[in-house]
DNA sequence: CCGTTTGCCTATAGATCGTAGGAAACTGCA
DNA sequence: TGCAGTTTCCTACGATCTATAGGCAAACGG
């Protein structure tokens, strides 16, 4: 009997790529286990449960999408961050929407306060301090733009956008563009 | 053995308030019948599966809380509208989070054309009627406002605003004024 | 080359979904 | 009142999934 050469880190990335196929709710100790053509039990050696397994991906998924916003805001500022920080999430969400799903999954208060998801609350304040908001401003920014980010790109992957037949990119432009305005002229 | 007297309408009543304490992913054919004291075999003859219950919770909630937004908006214009709107989602998100979780739930074109999904969209239609937006300013209007309130509210329930000391209902309302006053002059 | 460790196996128990067929409880009509 | 016919809930079942326990063989180290 060959060894499947099964590790946390190959069964993570194995989750991750079976959630953006079919749903980050397909993602089961089973369904990971046929992936490696191995029997089911043989994952818990690696992994606790499937709640380990999704939280390590969701992990994973917070990290991926970090880095790549940091990759797009890095060396701009104003409205052309705030265009490149908003797309990366949208793109991320577009090419790898299992693991957005994933980045959402609930962590416990302490997994959650070791996770990337502070890098990502950490970027959009950096972002923000180009609208030079005092507190408690920053943080209401901080929020309605988090808020707006996600639930922007979850409409459209939920497919809420198809019954018109206005491209959603051009939406995405617009909303971007407006809140761009805002934060500038908006200091009250 | 005495009937139970089980109905589509009380299965869907019961799993809609089991996904307020225990949450929406939590509503399967054997939770509801324990909540009757019923084998889960028994719930077939009224529901074809879990997916079809679920179904029947997340019609339900768009309809509870497209009901309410009428309430909200009914007699209100301009920038109360527009609170007013923003309000009926959040409230109804934090008294029936798992109700909310269903009215998210993804459903097949043709029931999510038969349903008040419909209402929803053409209430937020209504109220942005009041800024006097040309197409296709009003459809990325609609996406925007969409995206806005669901992912702010989504944030929140998700405990994403816990890290900070500041009250998400000021945040809330600084959004919904910085929402409006874009609205009144963003008119590109 | 042999002992130890590691990795995947089988076996098992419990829970879930969904189907099939049976029996008891209502219904309505004579 | 009595007795079909229908409805409602039951038991029984097979399939799939989670998770644990213990076994056997492959890889590794001396």
């Amino acid at each position: 009997m060959a060894r499947a050469g099964l590790t946390p880190e190959r069964l993570t990335r194995a989750g991750a790529e079976l959630a953006d196929e079919a749903g980050f709710e397909q993602v089961t100790v089973s369904a990971v286990a046929r992936r490696f053509d191995v029997k089911a039990a043989s994952l818990y050696a690696h992994v606790k449960s499937t709640e380990d397994l999704r939280t390590r991906i969701a992990l994973l998924a917070l990290e991926e999408l970090a880095d790549r916003v940091a990759d797009s805001i890095a060396g701009r500022a104003g409205r052309e961050a705030l265009a490149a920080f908003a797309a990366a999430y949208r793109d991320y969400a577009r090419a790898h929407p299992g693991r957005y799903a994933a980045a959402r999954y609930r962590l416990d208060p302490a997994t959650a306060a070791a996770s990337a998801g502070v890098r990502h609350a950490q970027m959009t304040r950096a972002l923000l301090r180009g609208y030079d908001l005092a507190e408690p401003e920053q943080t209401h920014a901080v929020r309605m733009l988090g808020g707006l980010v996600h639930g922007f790109v979850e409409l459209e992957a939920a497919g809420g956008f198809a019954h018109t037949a206005v491209d959603p990119q051009a939406s995405w432009d617009w909303t971007v563009d407006a809140l761009d305005a805002m934060l500038r002229t908006h200091l009250s």
